[in-house]
DNA sequence: AATGTCAGCAACCGCACTGTT
DNA sequence: TAACAGTGCGGTTGCTGACAT
């Protein structure tokens, strides 16, 4: 953590507020693409933006990162956020880690805009369901006992164990036993690939593919960021990025390489090979991509 | 058509935590 | 070890568009 003394803002320029416009987004996603974010607290500054570095942090985490989903939950997110939430309370950035391409604004921003009033709904049915079963004969046929109760215990060990590995938590909350099989290895999304946390995992999946000699999971990789979320180059809000040239062909083309961050670990991997190209290299930077590798 | 109300969402604010000096 | 700075997180605010009156 920290900038280098080089990196720090001189003193105090007047920060602008409110929306952004497409411009200053333009010359946020342009900077951080090019540069990766570093120290947020430059980014402005070099950006030449007017606003300061935690609005420009957050308005690149929920706005302008790569990988974001867009639109609708779909039921499965719905049914992951309310079980997640019962399980770990308001840890919006928790939840965020298990639903791939959504951010903790917008699941919190979601909760309270539309599960919140569904929560309360199906709690108030229940007591009263509770209360009018109460009257009734003790041994009644009708009388309404609420036996549900999911198994959170090992859904808890998971998120405490693997907090990222969505494809092993997911399923328990809402697969049915007629989905078709999957692949054992995991399915990683690209914004989960972006999490600081999942990266060694990764990195291990990446190597143990590679020692497998086999493919399978870059080829499922390479399907949950381009075909199955569909999201990375079907969303607007890339159009005008240098990523908006590039066919997932291209980007898996020994022109594109990616840097990813882990936790003091930083790697450039070669998505053609699996390898860890430039392990020399120590960028606090989420991504970069590098032209003309 | 004008005004009021409400819901949804983007962005801000303040606190806590962590790393650095 | 204390002070400071950067970052992350959750709560809250305020803007905007849709709908009602």
């Amino acid at each position: 953590m920290g900038c280098r003394s080089s990196d720090k803002p001189k003193p105090k320029p007047k920060h602008r507020k409110g929306l952004w416009s497409p411009e200053e987004d333009q010359r946020l996603r342009n900077y951080v693409l090019k540069h990766g974010h570093g120290c947020w607290s430059s980014v402005p500054i070099n950006a030449g933006l007017q606003r300061n570095g935690k609005s420009c942090r957050l308005r690149w985490i929920n706005y302008l990162r790569p990988g974001l989903k867009r639109g609708m939950f779909s039921l499965q997110e719905e049914e992951t956020i309310l079980t997640l939430h019962r399980l770990l309370g308001n840890k919006w950035s928790q939840i965020a880690q298990h639903l791939p391409g959504r951010t903790d604004n917008e699941i919190k921003n979601y909760w309270h805009s539309h599960l919140k009033k569904k929560v309360l709904k199906a709690d108030q049915a229940m007591e009263e369901a509770n209360t009018s079963s109460d009257n009734l004969e003790p041994n009644s046929p009708n009388k309404l006992t609420i036996t549900q109760t999911p198994n959170y215990e090992s859904l808890l060990m998971n998120v405490e164990k693997s907090p990222t590995d969505t494809d092993r938590l997911v399923p328990q909350l809402s697969e049915s036993p007629k989905q078709p099989n999957r692949s054992s290895l995991p399915k990683l999304m690209f914004a989960e690939w972006l999490s600081l946390d999942s990266f060694s995992s990764l990195s291990e999946a990446i190597m143990a593919s590679k020692d497998q000699n086999n493919s399978s999971f870059m080829d499922n990789f390479m399907q949950g960021c381009f075909l199955n979320e569909g999201t990375l180059f079907g969303n607007s809000e890339y159009r005008n990025s240098p990523l908006n040239d590039a066919s997932p062909e291209d980007m898996f083309s020994p022109q594109f390489k990616f840097e990813c961050h882990s936790s003091g670990n930083d790697q450039f991997v070669d998505f053609s090979s699996g390898e860890d190209i430039c392990s020399e290299f120590n960028m606090k930077n989420d991504l970069k991509y590098i032209y003309e590798y």
